[in-house]
DNA sequence: CTACTTTCGCGACTGAGTTGCATTAACAAT
DNA sequence: ATTGTTAATGCAACTCAGTCGCGAAAGTAG
């Protein structure tokens, strides 16, 4: 169970998310909203928010960890199975939309699956 | 370029890399050889050797740097492709040999693909 | 052995993320 | 609208992986 009252900081972050479908890394974000609310109160929403399959996170090739909104997910099932794109010269990731097919490993079994690509996006290809 | 000298120090990491093909931690090798060394020392000899192509470095679920013995690399060419496995109940790390195809994405050029597979390896999945 | 330069040890530091606790603010009930 | 309950927040202190600067030690060539 995550989010249970609205507060002004939940709604804060949450419009972050609603506004551009890009991830943020959370070190992002406290700068983002340093003036309104606590670095600590960021951690704890994000912690929720994702707990309720609002947002997913996921770590980047700097090893932050980055947010970003669900598509399909509830609290009960996380979905979100799609890799992640960091370019290299803007810093900007995105959520992509292939799907990429993982073959079954010999005598293991896999719970989950995490692709980091990193290169240049659209922009920085151009 | 890496490694000039044959250190002591540098003996005894690479050693712990040979006997052994599965991944292992910054924090683990250190634990490992801190008797030996000093940690600092061992954050130095881990860059030298991946700079030289013997050792390559991804992230853990975790978020810890880990290193792995390369299988056909140098100096010049890093061709470290294949995906890791963390094992979730004994925290061990394996790189593994299968082929994983990256779809081309369109307007972007990929540089890097990085995968880590999660789930239970051979001796925790029987 | 000597000279040169890389490597090492050590202590201090950085920065992301966490924790404990007192205070504040949702919100449901009255 | 007022009150009571407790989730959520602010703050300060903390943890811990990883880095840095510098003097000392050790590898290597001559
Ligand atoms: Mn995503
Ligand atoms: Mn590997
Ligand atoms: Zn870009
Ligand atoms: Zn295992």
């Amino acid at each position: 169970m995550g989010i249970i009252r609205k507060t002004k900081s939940v709604t804060t972050v949450l419009q972050i998310f609603e506004e551009k479908q890009e991830a943020k890394s959370v070190v992002n974000l406290i700068e983002i909203v340093k003036d309104k609310m606590n670095k600590t109160t960021v951690y704890r929403i994000l912690d929720r928010l994702e707990q309720d399959g609002i947002i997913h996170s996921f770590n980047g090739k700097d090893g932050l960890k980055w947010y970003a909104k669900c598509k399909g997910c509830s609290a009960s099932h996380h979905s979100d199975k799609h890799p992640h794109f960091q370019c290299t010269e803007c810093n900007k990731v995105e959520c992509l939309s292939v799907e990429i097919k993982i073959p079954s490993i010999k005598n293991h079994i896999v719970d989950s699956t995490d692709i980091l690509l990193t290169g240049q996006c659209e922009v920085c290809s151009a």
